[in-house]
DNA sequence: ATGCACGTACTTTTT
DNA sequence: GTACGTGCAT
C-alpha cells in the first residue's frame, strides 16, 4: 500500500529477529524460499551479463541505463541496490528508489529482501507521489503544509472545478471540468504557479483558465489538501524555499535510482534533481520506446537529454532480451525504428527465431473475438498452454465487449483487467469521504460528497448557503453545520434536516476519537448513516454487488488495522536511522491510524486480492496496462487505422508526428510483451460508439517485415501489402501516389471540407473554417458559427449533429 | 428535493 | 451503445 506499506513495512520487519550473525553463506541460482531473516550472500553479478554487470558494479555519479523491454532490468536494479548495501556499505536507509506504480515497489521490495535480507525494509521505496507525500508529511510544516493534509484525488479535483465553475458563473460547456484540471495539471507539471501562467496567458480561454487555477489552489488550501500534481510539485517547491529542508533531504539519500525514466515529467525530474545535488549519486532506468503516457505529462526527452543535462554520465544500454522470440523482437524493431525521436537501438536474443506473426483479418468485431476464442482454444489442444498464457491486448476497453460475448458463448474464462478500480466505486468512495471528513474537517468536497448521501433531504441550495456562508467566515462547512448559531442561514425544515445531520456527524466524531481500528469506525458509519440500507433500497442487481464491495472494504480495513496493531504505537513515529526530525514530525495524536488508512486507499489504488480469486483465465486489457507484463502468446487486437494508431493521433485536433509515434511506442510495447507467439488482427468494419465504420489495417503491419508475417483470413488477399511504407505518414505526402485514407479508394471520403456552410441544431449556422484530412470517426471540423458569442469550435462530425446547407 | 427523460459526448489512466 | 449531466415535471 504506498507509502505506508512502505512505512508498516519497516515498522513490522522491526519487530523481527535480528538476522541471525554468522549464519552459513548461501548460494542460490533460484529463487528463493526460505525465511528472510538471514541474508543470501549469493554472488551478486551471478547470472548477469556484461552491461548488466557494468550497471550494477558503477560506482559514484550519474548513471543512465537504457533498458529495453525484457532486458532484465528490474533484476539489474535491485541487483545494484543490493551491491551498494552488500558491497559498498551503503546504510539502506540512505537509499531512495522511486518507482510509479506500488506494484513496481512491492515487486523490487520483494525481490532485495531475497538479496539483503529484512533491512530491505529500510530503503526509501516508493512511487513519487508517496515518497513526496511523507516527505511533505515531515518536512511540510516549512513551506506552511499542514502535517494533516489530505490528498485529493482526480475525482475530488473534478468536484472542486465543478464548484467553482459554478461560483464563478463559467460555462462548463465552454470550459469542461476534465479539460481545466488538464491544463492545471500540465502547469503544475512544468512547475508553473498560477501566477506564472497569468504571466503568460495566450489568449482570453488560457486567462480563464489561470484565474480558474488560482482559485483552484486556493481552495485546496483552504481545504487543507495536496492533489496528485501538488504532492511532487510541493515537495519541488519545499525543498527549493526551506535550504534547511534542502538540506536534511539532500543529505539523507546517498544514492537515489529512478525506474520507468522515460516517463518522468518535470516536476518528478526537478525534485530528483535537487535531492541528488550534494552528490550526484542519480541512477536513472529506462527505456525511451515505451514511453506511452505523453499525455499524463510524461516528457521523453528529459531521459533523451539526461546525457546533456548530466555530462559526465555513465551511459549503459541493455540490448539482450530474455524474453521474447527472434522474430517477434525482429517485428517489434521494424515498427519502432520509423520513429524519429529515440535513441538508436535493437533488441536481440539468444533464443531461436521461433515461430511467424500471425496476421489475420475478420470481417467484423464479433468475428475477430470469435477467432481469437478459437485460436485458444486450438493452442490449448495442440500444446498444454494455461488460459493464463495468452492476453489479449487492445487500444480502447470500448473493444472488450464482443470479447466478453465471444468468450462468454464458448464458456472460455475470461478476465478484464484495470477496468474499475476498487476505491474508485461509488459505495466505497462515499465511505471513504465519511472517515476524511472526520479526519480532516475542511475537506469540504468530502462534506458535500456525503451531506446527503444516503439522502437525507439536504438539497442543492441548501448546500450552497452552507457553502456561502462558511466561506463568508472564513470556516469550514462542517464548522458552520456544527454550530447551531450559524447553520441558521438556512431555513424552515432545511434547518431540522441540518440539525439532524449535526447530531450524526458529533456523533461519528466521537467514535472517531473512541474507535481504535479503521473498521470499527466504517461500521459505526454505516450503521449510523444506515448505509446498507440505503444501498439496497436502490436496485437489487446493483446493491448486491455493492454491498458486496463494503464487505470487502471492510476486510481491507480490517487487515490495515490487524497489520498496524501487530506494531507497538511507539514505532510510527520513529523510523530507522532518522535523526529528531522523526520523532518532531507533527504526527495526530487522535487519529495516527486514520491518516494512515487514507493516504494508502488513495495513493495505492491496488487492492489486496483475497485468496482464491486467482482462476486460470484468459486476460483482457488495454496496451497500457500491459506494460511491464509479458505472455507466451499474445494477441494484437483491432490492428487498425483509427485504432492502433488511434484516431486522435492520426486526424485529430492535435494529431502530429509526436502522437503518431507515440501510437507506434504503444504498438512495440504490445509486441514485446510476448514471449513465443504474437497474433495480429482486424476488423474491416468496426462498430464502435455505435456506429459502424469502414476501416484500414494499421499502417504499423506494412511496418514489420512481410516474411515473417504468416497472413490468414482477410489479410491473404493481401489488403495491407499496398501501402507504401509508413514512415511517409509521418510526413506530408510527396506525391499523389501515397497512402492517405482520404483519398484511398476504400477509407471514408469527409463529409465536409474548408469552406463548407453547415447547421447545428444548437449553435445554428457556420462556415467550415478548416477540417481534418480524413473521413471516417476521425473526421473533425472546426466552424465559425454565424450566430452572436457562439465564435468557432471545433466539432468531431460522426458526433456532432452537423448538416450540410447549400450556401 | 427527487425522479425521470432526453440529449450529448466519447482514448489511454502508473498516482 | 451507454453513461452521465441537464432540465423538466412531480
Amino acid at each position: 500500500m504506498g507509502a505506508i506499506s512502505a512505512l508498516l513495512h519497516e515498522i513490522i520487519k522491526d519487530q523481527q529477529p535480528p538476522a541471525q550473525s554468522g549464519s552459513k553463506p548461501v548460494w542460490r541460482t533460484t529463487p528463493w524460499q526460505g525465511s528472510t531473516l538471514a541474508p543470501i550472500l549469493m554472488d551478486l553479478l551471478e547470472g548477469l551479463n556484461a552491461p548488466q554487470q557494468e550497471a550494477v558494479k558503477h560506482g559514484d555519479g550519474p548513471l543512465l541505463i537504457f533498458a529495453g523491454a525484457g532486458s532484465g532490468k528490474t533484476r539489474t536494479l535491485t541487483r545494484r541496490v543490493a551491491h551498494l548495501i552488500r558491497e559498498r556499505r551503503v546504510l539502506p536507509s540512505r537509499i531512495l528508489a522511486v518507482t510509479f506504480t506500488n506494484k513496481a515497489a512491492r515487486e523490487m521490495r520483494e525481490r532485495l529482501e531475497q538479496l539483503v535480507g529484512p533491512q530491505a525494509s529500510r530503503i526509501w521505496m516508493g512511487t513519487f507521489h508517496a515518497m513526496c507525500a511523507q516527505m511533505l508529511r515531515i518536512s511540510g510544516h516549512y513551506i506552511g503544509i499542514d502535517a494533516r493534509f489530505v490528498i485529493f484525488d482526480t475525482d475530488d479535483s473534478t468536484r472542486l472545478i465543478k464548484d467553482i465553475l459554478r461560483e464563478e458563473n463559467i460555462d462548463s460547456d465552454r470550459y469542461p471540468p476534465g479539460r481545466v484540471l488538464g491544463r492545471i495539471s500540465d502547469a503544475k507539471n512544468n512547475l508553473r504557479s498560477p501566477d506564472d501562467m497569468t504571466g503568460t496567458v495566450k489568449g482570453p480561454y488560457e486567462r480563464v483558465v489561470a484565474r480558474l487555477y488560482a482559485k483552484y489552489q486556493e481552495r485546496l488550501r483552504a481545504s487543507r489538501a495536496l492533489d496528485f500534481d501538488d504532492l511532487l510539485g510541493e515537495a519541488v517547491r519545499l525543498l527549493e524555499a526551506s535550504a534547511e529542508a534542502r538540506e536534511y533531504w539532500s543529505e539523507r539519500f546517498l544514492h537515489i535510482l529512478i525506474d520507468e525514466f522515460q516517463d518522468v515529467n518535470l516536476a518528478q525530474f526537478r525534485w530528483v534533481q535537487l535531492l541528488a545535488q550534494k552528490h550526484r549519486n542519480i541512477c536513472v532506468v529506462g527505456d525511451d520506446d515505451q514511453s506511452i503516457y505523453a499525455w499524463r505529462g510524461a516528457n521523453v526527452k528529459i531521459i533523451l537529454d539526461f546525457e546533456n543535462t548530466y555530462t559526465d554520465a555513465q551511459v549503459i544500454r541493455l540490448e539482450q532480451n530474455y524474453r521474447s522470440t527472434q522474430n517477434i523482437l525482429d517485428a517489434a524493431h521494424g515498427v519502432i525504428s520509423n520513429n524519429l525521436g529515440r535513441k538508436p537501438k535493437q533488441l536481440w536474443t539468444d533464443i531461436d527465431a521461433g515461430v511467424n506473426l500471425t496476421l489475420h483479418g475478420t470481417t467484423n468485431a464479433s468475428e475477430e473475438a470469435s477467432w481469437v476464442v478459437q485460436q485458444v482454444r486450438r493452442l490449448q489442444r495442440e500444446r498444454d498452454y494455461n488460459l493464463a498464457d495468452f492476453a489479449i491486448l487492445c487500444r480502447v476497453n470500448a473493444q472488450s465487449r464482443p470479447y466478453e460475448e465471444a468468450f462468454m458463448q464458448a464458456r472460455v474464462p475470461l478476465k478484464l483487467v484495470g477496468t474499475q478500480r476498487f476505491y474508485e466505486r461509488k459505495e466505497i468512495k462515499d465511505l471513504i469521504a465519511y472517515l476524511k471528513v472526520l479526519y480532516n474537517p475542511y475537506d469540504n468536497i468530502a462534506l458535500t460528497r456525503i451531506i446527503n448521501v444516503p439522502a437525507r433531504g439536504i438539497g442543492g441550495v441548501t448546500i450552497q448557503k452552507l457553502d456561502l456562508a462558511a466561506r463568508e467566515s472564513g470556516r469550514s462547512m462542517c464548522d458552520v453545520i456544527l454550530d447551531e448559531s450559524t447553520a441558521d442561514v438556512v431555513g424552515g425544515t432545511a434547518r431540522l434536516k441540518i440539525a439532524s445531520l449535526r447530531k450524526l456527524l458529533q456523533s461519528l466524531q466521537n467514535a472517531a476519537g473512541e474507535e481504535v481500528t479503521i473498521v470499527g469506525l466504517l461500521q459505526k458509519i454505516i450503521e449510523e448513516t444506515g448505509y446498507l440500507q440505503y444501498l439496497q433500497q436502490e436496485r437489487t442487481t446493483e446493491s448486491i454487488d455493492r454491498t458486496a464491495n463494503v464487505q470487502e472494504f471492510l476486510a481491507a480495513a480490517a487487515l490495515f488495522d490487524a497489520r498496524l496493531q501487530a506494531v507497538p504505537e511507539a514505532t510510527l513515529s520513529t523510523l530507522p536511522e532518522q535523526p529528531e526530525e522523526y520523532g518532531e514530525a507533527q504526527r495526530d495524536e487522535q487519529a495516527p491510524f486514520l491518516g494512515l488508512f487514507l493516504e494508502s486507499v488513495t495513493l495505492d489504488s491496488e487492492v489486496e486480492k483475497a485468496p482464491g480469486e486467482n482462476s486460470d483465465a484468459v486476460t483482457l486489457m488495454t496496451l497500457h496496462s500491459a506494460k511491464g507484463l509479458e505472455f507466451p502468446i499474445v494477441f494484437l487486437v483491432g490492428m487498425e487505422q483509427g485504432l492502433l494508431p488511434h484516431a486522435r493521433a492520426l486526424w485529430g485536433e492535435q494529431a502530429g508526428a509526436d502522437q503518431l509515434e507515440e501510437e507506434r511506442r504503444l504498438c512495440y510495447v504490445g509486441l514485446t510483451r510476448a514471449r513465443e507467439q504474437v497474433f495480429l488482427v482486424y476488423a474491416s468494419q468496426r462498430t464502435l460508439y455505435g456506429r459502424t465504420e469502414w476501416t484500414q489495417p494499421s499502417q504499423f503491419l506494412d511496418e514489420m517485415p512481410g516474411q515473417l508475417l504468416q497472413r490468414s483470413g482477410h489479410a491473404k488477399l493481401g489488403a495491407t501489402s499496398a501501402r507504401q511504407s509508413a514512415s511517409d505518414w509521418d510526413k506530408p505526402a510527396a506525391n499523389g501516389s501515397t497512402f492517405k485514407p482520404a483519398t484511398s479508394a476504400s477509407a471514408t471520403p469527409p463529409k465536409f471540407g474548408v469552406g463548407d456552410r453547415l447547421k447545428h441544431p444548437s449553435f445554428g449556422e457556420g462556415l467550415v473554417v478548416s477540417a481534418s484530412a480524413g473521413g471516417g470517426p476521425g473526421e473533425w471540423v472546426e466552424v465559425a458559427f454565424l450566430a452572436e458569442g457562439i465564435g468557432k469550435k471545433k466539432l468531431a462530425v460522426a458526433y456532432a449533429p452537423l448538416e450540410k446547407v447549400a450556401d
